[in-house]
DNA sequence: ATTAAGTGTCACATCGACGTAGCGTTTACG
DNA sequence: CGTAAACGCTACGTCGATGTGACACTTAAT
């Protein structure tokens, strides 16, 4: 592939996800212009709007699959794995700010890689509650729902706050309160 | 107007939130086809598609602003006010599962309100911080925006526990964390 | 029972978004 | 340079959603 479409081609994802985040009806042609291409070109990579959504998806699973594999959840202390995931996942949830679960219930395979990533992610909340620094007794999946709401807001509403703080905010704000 | 309007037109008022809610795309056929009423009935009481959608917002902005008149925000103690609200806004909110920020861009009146009644929990808020409930040195309106996330997640995905547990697990998790 | 309000159904025009085609021009890369 | 890849532009057909009109029918309320 020539530079320029390599770069084109990232243009229409970074701006699709973009859009699509703000508005999940934004037009191909509205994706177009503000990615500063044409409507076909966008055809010429896309065979169809589907595959535009489908594309953006993958781009975010990728990012979101690599932030989990690079937090050793399964063996790093679970106080530094929960602060290290935090703070690397904020930023990809910048880049590429979806909604999954809004989005994805046509794309089966999205659907798939995204909810073994939460399986994923709730066997490590399920260590931290075995080894003592999530309270027990709590309905399944508040952790999991309260860490992921702090985690969409620090990236999306407190967008001007760094990933690190951004990090020790949320832990802290998890894990005690804000009382 | 006669009954049978009435009950129709509400059977349309809450069929539509709820399937706007699920995808903010939903066809007025749609609707109409839930809510178990031909396409035209729902154009002779709403003049079109913008009409409908203003109508679902202003009843759920009635809703939620009788629960911030009766909260007694400004008067009781902090801590009852708080889980009172809480209590009586989860109801609401999955009666009108609606996400304001989203949906409300182009209806200046109801931007309006919604930003009104935002006002009036940051300015609780505020209290409870003066008040020592609530711990100072936090981003301004961090507070805020976990309680309305918890308050949304327990309305919408913890769907079968009953508003009073519901509240008192929001306030405890608000205030002390889940560690 | 009468009547007016309310509804369902068929039909129609409009409009915007999708997806495709052809053609001339630009531009990256060897 | 030369060339093939990539692009922009204009145009076209299709399709679904919106909004309206006319007419016959049911049904709530007096």
């Amino acid at each position: 592939m020539r530079a320029d479409a390599a770069q084109n081609l990232d243009a229409v994802l970074q701006t699709g996800a973009r859009l699509l985040a703000q508005n999940p009806a934004t037009t191909m042609a509205a994706i177009a212009a503000a990615a500063g291409v044409d409507r076909r070109t966008v055809y010429r990579r896309f065979a169809n709007r589907e595959a535009l959504l489908s594309a953006v998806y993958t781009a975010k699973l990728d990012a979101s699959q690599a932030v989990l594999d690079a937090a050793r959840l399964t063996e790093a202390p679970v106080a530094i794995a929960l602060h290290g995931y935090v703070e690397a996942i904020i930023p990809v949830s910048r880049r590429w700010p979806l909604d999954i679960r809004r989005m994805m219930k046509d794309d089966p395979e999205a659907e798939r890689r995204a909810e073994e990533q939460r399986a994923r992610l709730a066997a490590f909340l399920r260590r931290a509650a075995d080894e003592g620094l999530i309270r027990q007794g709590l309905p399944p999946g508040w952790a999991m729902a309260l860490l992921g709401g702090m985690v969409d807001d620090m990236a999306h509403v407190f967008t001007d706050i760094e990933p690190g703080p951004a990090a020790d905010l949320v832990v802290d704000s998890l894990l005690r309160g804000v009382g």
